[in-house]
Parts: C-alpha cells; sequence; structure tokens
DNA sequence: ATCCTGTATATTGTTGACAATCATTCGATT
DNA sequence: AATCGAATGATTGTCAACAATATACAGGAT
C-alpha cells in the first residue's frame, strides 16, 4: 500500500477538531483563518472547507461575514443530544441483545471486569477510558455503521463541553452495577431489557447535567 | 428587517441540493466543479465549499483528486437508516404522548381526516403531502431542535434514492389507519403505545424497501 | 461625559491563476 | 490483435490577490 499524502483540508479539519476537543479552543471562541492559516502553514482555502464540514458537524457556528466561532453549547442543546443519544443506546442494546455473540459477549465481560478492578482502586481516568470503549463496542457489535457514525458524532459534541467528567458517574461502582445488569441483560438475549437499561445507563449523563445547573 | 444577500456558498448548497433531490442529478453522477461553477456564474470556491457539507450531510461522497458524487447508496445503507429513522420517530411519538397540547391534537387529527379524504380519492401525491406534513409535525410538535434536525437530514437521504414511492404504502387506507390509531394513542397519552405505533409504522417503509430487493 | 459619525483597520467572501493528479489517447512492441 | 507506456487533455488541489463587509478608533457635536 502506497502512503498517500492526504489532502490539506483534511490535515486542517483533523487539527481544528483536536483542538476544539482538547479545550485548546474554548466554546464561543473565534476561528481566525489568516492567523489558523499561516500558524499551519497553508492557505485560507483549506480551512474555509474544513470550517464548512465542522460546521455540519456541529462543531462550530458560523456567522456571515463575521467568522467561524467554537460551538457554545446552552443547557437544553446538551439536554437534547443526551436524550437522543440515550434512545440510540437503546436501540444499540436492543440489536445486539438479538445478536450478539459468544465471543463478543466474552470481550464485554472482560471490558467490565476491567472496570471493577479501576473502580476499587478508585481509578477514574482508566475507569472513564473502559468505559468508552465498553460503550463503543456496544455500538460496533450493533452492525449499523450509520448509528455507529451518529453515536461517535453525538460523543465529539458532548465531549466539547469539556463535560467529559459528566460523562460517568462519580459513583464507580453504581455505574459498573448498571454494566453488569446490561451484560445480564444480553446474555438472557432480552431485547426490551437490555434497550431499557441501556436508555437509564444513558439518561442518567442528562440527570447529572441538569442538576449541575449548567446554563451553557 | 434588511435583505440581505446571502453568500454564494449557501446559493450553491441550495441548487446543488435542489438538483439531487429532484433527481436531475443522479446516484453516482460526478459534479463536475469547474461546469457547475461556469453554469452558476461562481468560481470553484463556493462550489468546493458547498461540497464539503453535503459530504458531511451524506449527500455526496468525495474520493481525493477524482471528484465529487453524488452518493450511491446500497440497499444495506437504506435499511439501516430506515431503521434509525423509525427509532427516532418512536422516540417523538413518545415525548409528544407527553406533552401533546390540545392544539396541536387538532392540527393532528385535521391532517389526518384531510388524508382519509384523498385516500378515497385515491390522490397519491395529495397523501403524500399530507403524509409529509403529519410526520414533520410530529417532530416539531416533540420540542427537540436536534431531533427535528436529524429526521430532516435522514429524509434527505431517504429521498435520494427515488424511493419516495415507498415512503409512503400502496394501500393509502392501511397506512391512514395506523395514522388514526397514533392519534388515538396520543390522546390518551399512552407514551408506549405511541412509541410503538411509530415505530412500526416507520418500520413499514424498511419492509418495503426490502421486499422490492433493491440492491442499491 | 455621551453619543454620533466618518475613517482606518482587520476579517471574511470571492476570484482567477498555477500546481498536482487523474483519465485518455495514440503509438510502439510483442 | 493485445498490451504496455508516454504524451496529452481534463479535473481537482492549493494559493495569493482583490472585493465586500464588519470592527475599532478618533474627533466633534450636544
Amino acid at each position: 500500500m502506497i502512503e498517500r499524502p492526504q489532502s490539506l483540508t483534511a490535515v486542517v479539519l483533523q487539527e481544528l477538531e483536536r483542538q476544539i476537543l482538547s479545550g485548546n479552543l474554548g466554546p464561543g471562541e473565534p476561528v481566525n483563518e489568516k492567523a489558523f492559516a499561516e500558524r499551519n502553514s497553508v492557505s485560507r482555502g483549506p480551512i474555509r472547507e474544513a470550517c464548512r464540514k465542522l460546521e455540519q458537524a456541529g462543531l462550530v457556528t458560523i456567522i456571515p461575514n463575521r467568522g467561524v466561532f467554537v460551538r457554545k453549547l446552552q443547557a437544553k442543546d446538551a439536554i437534547e443530544i443526551c436524550d437522543i443519544r440515550a434512545v440510540l443506546s437503546g436501540y444499540a442494546g436492543r440489536i445486539l441483545a438479538e445478536t450478539v455473540t459468544r465471543g463478543q459477549m466474552a470481550d464485554l465481560t472482560e471490558m467490565v471486569e476491567r472496570m471493577e478492578k479501576e473502580a476499587r482502586l478508585r481509578n477514574v481516568e482508566a475507569f472513564y477510558a473502559i468505559n468508552s470503549e465498553f460503550h463503543q463496542a456496544i455500538f460496533d457489535f450493533a452492525d449499523n455503521q450509520r448509528l455507529r457514525e451518529m453515536y461517535a458524532a453525538i460523543n465529539k459534541e458532548l465531549y466539547l463541553f469539556r463535560w467529559r467528567a459528566m460523562l460517568v458517574s462519580p459513583d464507580l461502582e453504581k455505574s459498573n452495577r448498571e454494566h453488569q445488569e446490561i451484560l445480564k441483560a444480553l446474555a438472557e438475549r432480552d431485547a426490551a431489557c437490555t434497550a431499557m437499561m441501556m436508555e437509564r445507563h444513558a439518561i442518567s449523563v442528562k440527570n447529572r447535567i441538569v442538576a449541575s445547573g449548567l446554563g451553557g
């Protein structure tokens, strides 16, 4: 396989997204085309193209003749996104319950066990990483490309808000107990139950956001 | 309110989308930047920006150094999209059942009555139009901006495939009977039932696509 | 002091030109 | 005749300059 140089638009897109998701560029901050272009040694063309893609993805807002700004979400936006995320999670669980294989169950079980360990050690960072992996795996196993893409896009939007800490409960044990219940429902191939569990599990994220009273 | 001229990118985006959705540009067809630019009396810059947005929206595919092509969906893609559409429909119904107002019920009821009339007249075009209106209204009433946007985006993708005829059952009476059942569930504020009805109603679209055996 | 207003500056919008890559055609070789 | 390869034409990728719009600032009138 020959290594093909990707387009500058793709490079810029990646870099811009990285800066936004890392918090280097905070919500509401403007993205100056000229400055960003010079810093990355490209012209404004690729920058503009990348920004148009990011706008469609919901990570930035473009105001005509004013420029592009990192999207600033109101609490209502976050709630809406969380709700949809929960519904999609429920669907992923429902599908997976009907199609899950022995190997997939083994993978998921292993992740939950690793989380169990990290929870005991109060290792929040590690727990969070495996937690993401676990949920991602459920969507991957659900065998619906589009569903996976939507989940990825939604997560990026939520990630955007530095509410990363809120995506997982502070009560690691409780969170993992829910994971175990999901595993159980999956093992029993109980689609309705898995769906409900997944949805409730995801809804708790919304509840934490609401409880925190963040107004964006 | 002063009439502000919209950017060329926005104009081109609208025109390109129109041509794609109308079928003037069919799936798989290339979009030649230079030709499209000259035909619309603009330079290639705005064209490229609009195409990047359409790519993110899923209406076109861009192959590096080759160009942009109207997206060609495989049957599997269509099925995936239909499934997600059904899930979102179910969610919209669920929410609406809990929040629906008298006025909204009146609006929906009126639409169903109009469909009833058109169904008797075998006026498929008119039925289809009201049908779209009905489903759109349910999403509008659900008061979730993001949900509405997703539904609109998904519909555009499905529209893309000239399967427009399949979006509504050939059996207009049966279709409208389902609408009436949805109304009934809404009136009873039965969230679970409304959700199930909406989802099943939407799933029938997928069934027709599968039955037709279209492979894209 | 505050509020206009006109000017200067900065930023985005658009364009045409040039470079890089891909598709095609024609000719040479086997 | 079929195949490979080089030259040619077409198309996309990138850039820098120009135009249009918005912002910032200074000066004057009230």
